[in-house]
DNA sequence: CAGACGTATTGACATCTGTCGATGCGTGAG
DNA sequence: CTCACGCATCGACAGATGTCAATACGTCTG
């Protein structure tokens, strides 16, 4: 469904998650990195990463006992294209 | 905040509300052109619109008694601009 | 004015969602 | 093997959310 990836991004957590790991200097990050920035508890942050990677929006490796998140690499595209779909209107297109 | 706007189309019923209405001749509709599509009460869909315009994706026009909402101009703009906040990499951007 | 019609608001309710503490599972260190 | 550490899962709970029926509000028509 186009609303599941919509509803990815409908908690500010979550949006500040995806945010910290876009930005990130390796372009990824684990969990312990996380938690603090958000001020909430491991398990709430690894429910929310949970909930971006069954999206599609990042990407999940286990290296060592660390579990890397990054960006997944079509996010960007994945998300211009809902947003185009949603806002598509009838007349070949606006743009 | 940022996650209003995504939180605005986190729920399938307003995605296919905005997208209704992207797609229709005119580019807007009214009320009673969407109750039967989406199989939901006249307050429901109220409410849903409702939201939609709070999070300035559509607008609203009272014309008689009916009213027209229509997406806002700026609506694909901010949607996009939105993403690409989310999804903003370190270095300079990727594209 | 009085009634009909489209819409918005209110109140109530079931469900979903974010959050935490406790616990289980893997992995690396000793 | 045993322990420490990072992460995921589970169970529980408060608050948010989607939904409807009932009702109030505005506007046109007679």
């Amino acid at each position: 469904m186009l609303a599941q990836v919509f509803k990815a991004l409908s908690d500010p957590t979550r949006v500040k998650l995806l945010s910290m790991i876009a930005a990130a200097t390796d372009g990824e990050a684990c969990i312990c990195d996380m938690t603090e920035p958000v001020g909430l508890s491991q398990p709430t942050v690894s429910h929310h990463m949970s909930v971006l990677a069954r999206a599609g929006l990042v990407t999940r490796e286990q290296r060592g006992k660390w579990a890397y998140y990054a960006l997944a690499p079509d996010a960007r595209a994945a998300l211009a294209g809902a947003v185009d779909q949603v806002t598509a209107a009838h007349e070949g297109a606006i743009a």
